[in-house]
RNA sequence: CGGGGUGUAGCUCAGCCUGGUAGAGCACCGGCUUUGGGAGCCGGGGGCCGGAGGUUCGAAUCCUCUCGCCCCGACCA
């Protein structure tokens, strides 16, 4: 992508209203622009970011045999009030009357209307078990917005519902849940921690909180600190074998969130507790029959007796994963963005566009890098050398190539990591070899 | 929802206390010169000072009401 050509408004003075770190980036370095309290335009750079994310979250749900579907962001109001919620669910909930005075609602999330489709389509024990997820824009009124889009009032997440027979179908499906989630924000370059969490009137073990830890995070959490050395990366799942080994191992250290923890009676020793602010990305929990008995969604067992089927559901704040990463991984210059979620693999810096040889050496660094299958940015302005650099380093992309008088003399280009800074100076060649490999 | 703050050019802000008809830096446009860490000079465009009402000969400035946004707390993916 040719940078000129590109839409990337980058603001060199932070706008007053952003108080975090993550929020003053992504305003900065032209990800997102506010449309109103907590809720956002994203703009390209911010958008790549974001499908980024969501296909990793796609990938990883896909793996464990759930299926992706797509549910409205408008519902009725009258399936809430089949499971009592309309009312329970207060002034977070946005209401809406339309033409024909039907009330209708903004989802703020979905276990109503997946409970409407499975009782209408899953009759039999046979169909079971099923887990089925979307990724969708949900709304819910905050009080008070804040942090950017890490608690919008409109957000972007990913949720899934699991349906089995009994409970044990329905721990397994947790399990698969739980595990998925380790790997998930794994690959994204995250360390994120499962937590115990309330589990509200169900109780049980069956909920937790997947935390990433930040400095700025928006809650106090406590664990053990050999959990931080904890590796889901190096094997492989079978999602249909037992999962509990590794549920049970992740689970073997103490981890509560500020809400679970209590000092008196933390079992770690004082050297081995680790106190750090984390965001919390994901959630997962097990609640039963809770939406199937109050509406009506029953399947004939084996024994031929209708059950009301176990649920679960599964949420990853996708948007909120956005800032939840930047607050991981900054520096005071801008972002650094992992591998993984980078907008851009590579931004190329023609130093000396008025030069010609500066020019080919660019055209056929930008023509050679995308055809070995890297996504470039290409900074081709007629900008100083200095406003280029800041951009590049404020916009976070893991490589930088920089072309320049100096180095084209020489034969050469200077490669520069983001994230440490490194620069080397190798011939056109090497550096594609290096950044393709 | 309680408490606090703030609204002046695209952005950051000064001016307000002590009323006299709007400024700076950056950004933007044109020209020339520059070119390895947010360049220089010259010229230019852009603001019903959040909105409504009031006081006054005169309001960005004083008063009343209202709306937006931000922060702290309670609440939350």
């Amino acid at each position: 992508m040719r940078l000129s050509r590109y839409f990337l408004p980058t603001l060199k003075e932070t706008p007053s209203d952003a108080q975090i770190v993550s929020h003053r980036y992504m305003l900065r370095a032209g990800m997102v622009r506010q449309a109103s309290a907590g809720i956002y335009s994203w703009l390209p750079l911010g958008l790549r970011v974001l499908r980024r994310i969501e296909q990793i979250v796609r990938e990883e749900q896909d793996a464990t045999g759930a299926r992706e579907i797509l549910m409205p962001t408008i519902q009725p109001a009258d399936l809430w009030r089949e499971s009592g919620r309309y009312d329970d669910y207060g002034k977070e909930m946005l209401r809406i009357t339309d033409r024909h005075d039907r009330d209708m609602l903004y989802g703020p999330t979905n276990e109503e209307l997946i409970t409407d489709i499975v009782r209408r389509e899953i009759k039999s024990y046979r169909d079971l078990p099923q887990n089925l997820y979307h990724i969708q824009w949900k709304f819910r009124d905050e009080v008070r917005p804040r942090f950017g889009v890490m608690r919008g009032r409109e957000f972007l997440m990913k949720d899934n519902y699991s349906f089995d027979l009994n409970y044990e179908g329905a721990r397994h499906s947790y399990n698969k849940m739980f595990v998925s989630y380790l790997r998930t924000f794994a690959r994204m370059g995250l360390k994120a921690i499962p937590m115990r969490a309330e589990t509200g009137p169900i109780g049980g073990d069956l909920s937790h909180e997947f935390i990433i830890l930040a400095d700025t995070g928006e809650s106090a959490v406590y664990c053990h600190k050999d959990l931080l050395g904890f590796d889901i990366t190096d094997q492989d799942i079978d999602f249909d074998a037992d999962l509990q080994p590794i549920v049970d191992h992740w689970t073997s250290l103490y981890a509560a969130a500020d809400e679970m923890h209590d000092p008196d009676s933390c079992p770690v020793a004082k050297e081995d507790l680790l106190e750090a602010r984390g965001i919390e990305v994901g959630h997962i929990f097990y609640f039963g029959t809770k939406y199937s008995d109050a509406m009506n969604a029953k399947v004939t067992g084996p024994d031929g007796n209708e059950v009301a089927v176990e649920m679960g559901s599964y949420g990853i704040g996708v948007s909120r994963l956005v800032g939840g990463i930047i607050e991981a991984s900054h520096d005071d210059r801008g972002i650094i963005w992992p591998d993984a979620v980078a907008p851009f693999h590579v931004g190329l810096i023609n130093l000396r566009v008025s030069d010609d040889a500066c020019n080919a050496a660019c055209e056929d660094m930008y023509a050679k890098l995308m055809a070995a299958g890297i996504e470039v940015l290409y900074d081709e302005r007629d900008a100083s050398a200095g406003a280029k650099f800041a951009d590049m380093d404020l916009i976070g992309l893991p490589w930088q190539v920089i072309v320049g008088p100096k180095g084209i003399g020489a034969g050469t280009v200077e490669v520069k990591r983001r994230a440490t800074g490194e620069t080397e100076n190798l011939s056109p060649e090497q550096a594609i070899a290096k950044l393709a490999g």
